[in-house]
DNA sequence: GTAGATCGTGAGAGCGCTCTCACGACGTGC
DNA sequence: GCACGTCGTGAGAGCGCTCTCACGATCTAC
């Protein structure tokens, strides 16, 4: 062994095994790659060869010829301030990456932080660096599902895509966690209920206003545009809406806002206007992130199964790799209401 | 061309772009890689060629000779609670991501998320997939840096490892940025100085609580053991780190939190104690993670140019694989105050 | 006892690329 | 006019692996 080779995988090759086993290199791989056509004596020489001569077969090599990589790709480009406002990412990515290690699989992670290198990014998946690819909050109508699934590789989205149709995609139900916090305000005798919505260009903030719309008509209460300011996920975001509203509906009782930030930005406003939180107006977040439970009161929010997601997005891309040429499917998971101290209140009645 | 074959780059090969441009194999991967050796009109055939075909470089073909992955792995272990609860993780990835994206590499992420995962982990990088690695939030004495570095694999910690020395890595100041704290509660008039520290097991920790003591020191204020309360990072923690010091020292006027989260804890403890913050307590957090901004006051915090850790992680890995051998390096970033309500207080002198 | 199936194994042909080396076509200096 | 670089180009040898195919040995069925 030459100097300074430490007893590693680094320039052992399968033909070195197969010598010391005493076996063919097609044996070696069959061992390798757990082919039951090996017999008994060969696969423990092999075996303790490999372990001997600390063998790693080279992924290059054989991703060349096997037109696998064992890796698909993340997509994540700049998040819209929202997503880096609280741990949405982390947990998301810690779904996705236990479900892909479950599978031997592997993670790229690509994060263009600019609309200049989306190019670089489709050009690297298309290359074949990856089996399939996840994308997630996508912005406005970006065109990478399209193009990729135009180029044959497995897509899945997170999060209902923009664009629409034609490709998979795993969600949260937006609508009916909005619904339900709307829901929740009403039982708690609120009657004039704001929304404090997200961007309208994203599926998460359509879908969130949807639900509250659909949520004040079930419990019979009529819409009014006043009631409805849309901001942009941030905290200040929050705070401009919420001022709109009190200037427009002084006698709000009620908010529901689509982000945790966006409700801790109006709690800020509400209590510099003097309305106390629960007692005059309550207030329902959405994400239940970590920001719910460190404010003063504590936010209601909607929770949003994140890790799961994840793991369902890369259960769907597989089985989209596996089928080449299957319809898309989409997959929608529930949300769940988290009562906290800003709703507790509300009138005696 | 087969059908169903769209004008992708699959299938294509380096030989079809060399038939159809009418030169050699050589020539073309001579354009495709920059080589300047070839003549302009060759070269303008290869890259008519190259159009017309579509044609994208096989990974792993080129991988196979070169050697080279042109992709680096970033060890993630199931981060010890802290990590979860700001955007610590997605800022220090954004800042990763840049850096490698500048120089055309790319990010495997890998997030072992149990102790039994690292020896697939460990396996994954040595085997050639990557050509180095970034390891952050390494708990305890980790052996991982040690195992890859001899296996001749370029690492750098993110963080002091714990372990010591022996590998490069990028931190920062904390043990500064913790005395600066204590220098700003002293100078707004506080004399009597906790801290709620962070775990003793890892270097955060160990550097803070070390900071918090200088900066007691140099302020001419004598050490307490009963103004010393480990915690681990949360805001649970921070709460009962917080209660222990009550108990304590009910003098207490000043508190220096090691993290954001436990600065959030202890907050609350002291206002169910009947203490108004920041008149009769000033406290300072670490971090200046979101919930700085948004807690009731706004906490005073440390900020940690996170992003720019990222940054400088890549770069000291680069330098440290084009020359191998080289000795280990570490670097540390300055940390910097930002003040908000929760120190303005403090008695008038 | 023979034809046929079954099983473990090895030989060898690539996968698509890079890179060394050799070679012919020029230019330059004496 | 000849030896000597210089420059662009092509031929061809691998990189380390998988996988098909052929082959001999052993087993089953009649």
């Amino acid at each position: 062994m030459a100097a300074g080779e430490a007893g590693n995988g680094r320039g052992i090759t399968l033909d070195a095994v197969a010598r010391v086993a005493g076996v063919s290199r097609a044996t070696v791989s069959r061992v390798v790659n757990g082919n039951p056509k090996v017999g008994d004596e060969a696969k423990r020489q092999v075996e303790r060869a490999i372990e001997r001569l600390g063998y790693i077969p080279n992924p290059a090599a054989r991703s060349l010829v096997t037109r696998r990589s064992d890796s698909i790709g993340v997509v994540i480009p700049e998040p819209p301030g929202m997503l880096f406002g609280d741990p949405f990412f982390p947990r998301l990515l810690r779904g996705i990456s236990a479900e892909l290690s479950a599978r031997n699989l592997q993670l790229v992670l690509l994060m263009p932080q600019a609309p200049d290198e989306e190019p670089r990014v489709e050009r690297y998946l298309a290359a074949g660096h990856v089996d399939g690819a996840l994308l997630v909050s996508l912005h406005g109508d970006d065109s990478l599902p399209a193009a990729l699934a135009a180029r044959g590789l497995p897509v899945v989205v997170g999060g209902r895509p923009p664009g629409g149709e034609g490709v998979s995609y795993v969600d949260v139900d937006n609508v009916g966690g909005a619904k339900s916090a709307v829901a929740h305000l009403i039982r708690a005798g609120r009657r004039v209920i704001a929304t404090i919505g997200g961007p309208p260009d994203m599926s998460a903030g359509i879908d969130r206003l949807e639900g509250y719309r659909q949520g004040l008509a079930a419990g019979g209460l009529a819409p009014d545009a006043a009631l409805e300011a849309a901001a942009d996920f941030t905290q200040e975001g929050g705070a401009e809406a919420m001022r709109r509203i009190l200037a427009g509906r002084p006698d709000v009782d009620g908010v529901f806002a689509a982000s945790d930030l966006m409700a801790a930005g109006a709690l800020q406003v509400l209590r510099e206007a003097g309305r106390r939180v629960p007692e005059d107006v309550s207030i329902v977040g959405f994400d239940d992130s970590s920001i719910a439970a460190t404010a003063e009161p504590p936010l209601t929010s909607v929770r949003q199964p994140i890790e799961e997601m994840g793991r369902e997005m890369v259960r769907l891309l597989l089985e989209q790799a596996s089928r080449p040429g299957s319809v898309p499917r989409k997959v929608i998971l529930s949300t769940q209401l988290v009562r906290r101290r800003s709703s507790e209140g509300g009138p005696k009645r």
